[in-house]
DNA sequence: CTGAAAGCGCTTACAG
DNA sequence: CTGAAAGCGCTTACAG
C-alpha cells in the first residue's frame, strides 16, 4: 500500500533533473549525459523499484499499448481457444487486454473508448455476421470469426465449406457411401453441412441426411440414436459441432455399437477443445484458433505501429486431425425386398 | 479515426471555461453556474458526444476502476466458470478486468502494476496455494480458490471436503455399499477424497477404493473399466473431477453397462460444466463459482471503495445437484465361495 | 456566478 | 552537458 516512486523520486535521489532521469532511462543520455550521472540515475532508480506510470505515459503518448478485446457466448460457449490464442499473440507483442461481453454488456464498450484502447479486437463463437458499433470503428479494428459487410475493417474466418467437404472426405476415403450430417443451426453449421453436400455430391453419393440435431450432447445423442436405430443407417456421420459428436458416441455405446467398427465419427471443431479427448479420440477437421489469433494480432499490431490500414479479407483451411473413430463401414446385408 | 472531444472543445463551444464545463457535467453547477449556461455545456457536449478521457481522470484521481486478474490454466483447463463470474461481479460494481497469465507470463503482473489497476483477485482453476508476488500486495488483493497464507489477503474457496462428503451422502442415501473414488491430483482432490473417506467411514462402510486416475477422459475410462471388470466391482463410483466421469460413463457404456441401472456416478464439479450435460445427466456436486466470485468482488470493491480492511478467509458449501445417473446399487448375486 | 491556476507523472523540444 | 518549460486532459481549490 505504499506510494510508488515517481521520476522526481529518482531525480531528488541522483541529484538531478526530470528530464535527466527520462533520458537516461530512454536510452538517449549517449553524449548528452555525463558517465557519472547516468550511473547515478540508474542506481536511484535501481533502488527505489522505479518504473514509468503507465498511465502519465499514456496521457502523453495517446497510446495504452492495450487492445480492446469484444466477445460474447452463443447457446454453447464463449469463444475460449481463440480468446487464449489472441492473449498469447497480443502478449507477445507487448499488449494487454480488456475484454468486454459486447452484447451483454453494451455499455462497456464505451467504458474500452473512454479508456483510449488503441484498437479492437472482435472475437466470435461461432462463425457470424456481427454489426460493430460505429464509435469501434474510430480507432482500428480486426475481426476474428466474423465479418461487418458495411465496415472497412480486415476480417479473418475459417474456410467452413473447406472445412466441411474435408470431414466428408476422412469418410469417403475410409469407404463411407451413407452419410449422415448432424449439424446445429447458424452461419457455420450451414457451410459446414454445404461442404459435406458438395463433396458427397462430386462423389456421386446418395445425398446425405442432413438432421438439425441442435447444441447439447442430448440433442446429439437423440438424433444419433434415431438415426442408428432406422431401418438404414448410415455407416458414418458428420457433426458439425463437438458436443454432437460426444452425443453420437454416448449413443452408439448406448446401442452396443463400437466406434469405429461398426460406425464412424466425425466432428468439426467448435473450439471446445472436447473431440479429441473422447475415447475413442473422435476424428476431426479443427479450427485453426492459433494462426487465425496471430494473424488478426498481426494485422492490427501493423495498423496500431506502422500505421498501415490495408484491409484483408482472409479466409483459413482447416487442418484434419486424425482420429480412431474412423473406420472402413461395416458390411450390411444386402436389403431384403 | 477522428480526434475525440475534450472538455476544451465542449467549453469553446458553448463559450464558457474547462472548468464551468466540468462542474456542470459532474452535478456541482447548482447555485455555482447559470442555468442558461448549464444549458449550453450541456448542449455542446452532447452535440460532441463528449465524454472525459478516462486516461487523464485516472492521473488526477489516482484510481483506474480496473482490477487485476491473475489467472493460470492447469492441465485441464482455464477457471472459466470463475474467471466468467467475477467479470459479471466486477462488471456490475463498474469495474473492468485485465487477466493475465501469472504463471506463463509473470512480467505482465508488473505491466498491470505499471498500469495502476485498482487492485487485484487471483484465481485459480483448482484449490491451491499460491505465493503472490510481493509487489501485487501493494495494492488490495483477494484471493479465489487459492490462498497466500504469508499474505494478509482475504480468500474464498469451496468446502472441498464437504462436497466430497456430499458426493458420498448421495451414492449412500440410495442404498450403495461399495463405493469407488477415482481422483487426480491435487489439493483439491485430496480433500474431497478425504470427505468420501469420513462418510464412507461414519456410516459404517468398507474402505472405498480410491483409484488414482488422472486428469484426461481416457485416464477415467482407463480406471473406470479396470475396476468395473474386477471380481468385485464398486457399484456406485465417486468422481473428483468431470473428465474422469466422462470417461466412466463411456466404459460403462462400452461394458453393455447402463447408468444408473448397472452402475451409479457422481461427480464433483471443476468448473468444466461438463458433467451435466452428459446422457444422462450426472448428479453432481457443484462448486459454487457465481456466490464465490460475488462474495471475492463484493470484498474487493469493499477495499477499494471504502477502505475496508478486514482479512477473510471464507470457505463455501458446495451444493448438491441430482441428476439421473443415481439409483439404488444392482442386486449382486452372493460371491461364491 | 465564473475564470485562471495548480497539479496528477510523464517526455520532448528548447534554452543556456 | 543539463535544467526549466510546455503540454497530454482532467478536476478542484482559489480568486475575483
Amino acid at each position: 500500500m505504499t506510494r510508488r516512486a515517481t521520476a522526481q523520486d529518482v531525480a531528488d535521489l541522483a541529484g538531478v533533473s526530470r528530464s535527466t532521469v527520462s533520458l537516461v532511462l530512454n536510452g538517449r543520455a549517449d553524449g548528452n549525459i555525463s558517465r557519472a550521472k547516468q550511473e547515478a540515475v540508474r542506481d536511484a532508480a535501481e533502488q527505489l523499484r522505479y518504473t514509468p506510470n503507465a498511465v502519465a505515459l499514456s496521457l502523453r503518448s495517446k497510446r495504452t499499448e492495450t487492445i480492446g478485446v469484444l466477445t460474447w457466448p452463443d447457446r454453447r460457449h464463449m469463444p475460449l481457444a481463440l480468446l487464449g490464442a489472441v492473449y498469447t499473440a497480443a502478449s507477445r507483442a507487448g499488449y494487454l487486454l480488456m475484454m468486454v461481453d459486447a452484447v451483454q454488456r453494451p455499455g462497456q464498450v464505451d467504458a474500452l473508448l473512454d479508456r483510449r484502447v488503441d484498437g479492437f479486437v472482435v472475437v466470435a463463437p461461432e462463425l457470424t455476421a456481427f454489426a460493430v458499433p460505429e464509435a469501434v470503428a474510430s480507432v482500428p479494428v480486426v475481426m476474428v470469426n466474423c465479418f461487418d459487410e458495411s465496415l472497412a475493417a480486415s476480417s479473418l474466418v475459417p474456410d467452413e465449406v473447406g472445412a466441411g467437404a474435408s470431414a466428408a472426405r476422412l469418410l469417403l476415403d475410409a469407404g463411407h457411401r451413407e452419410l449422415a450430417v448432424l449439424t446445429g443451426d447458424g452461419l457455420a453449421g450451414e457451410r459446414r453441412v454445404l461442404g459435406v453436400r458438395r463433396t458427397a455430391a462430386n462423389a456421386g453419393l446418395v445425398e446425405p441426411v442432413v438432421l438439425a440435431a441442435g447444441h447439447s450432447v442430448d440433442d446429439g445423442y437423440a438424433a444419433a440414436r434415431r438415426l442408428l436405430q432406422s431401418d438404414l443407417p448410415p455407416t458414418g456421420f458428420v457433426c458439425t459441432h463437438e458436443r454432437l459428436a460426444l452425443g453420437a458416441l454416448l449413443a452408439a455405446a448406448d446401442l452396443g455399437l463400437r466406434v469405429p467398427d461398426d460406425v464412424s465419427l466425425v466432428s468439426l471443431d467448435d473450439g471446445e477443445d472436447l473431440a479429441g479427448l473422447l475415447v475413442p479420440p473422435v476424428g476431426r477437421v479443427e479450427r485453426p484458433d492459433e494462426v487465425i489469433a496471430a494473424h488478426a494480432i498481426e494485422l492490427l499490431v501493423d495498423q496500431l505501429r506502422h500505421g498501415r490500414t490495408d484491409v484483408r479479407r482472409l479466409s483459413f483451411v482447416c487442418p484434419v486431425q486424425p482420429g480412431s473413430s474412423i473406420g472402413p463401414p461395416r458390411l450390411r446385408a444386402a436389403p431384403t425386398g
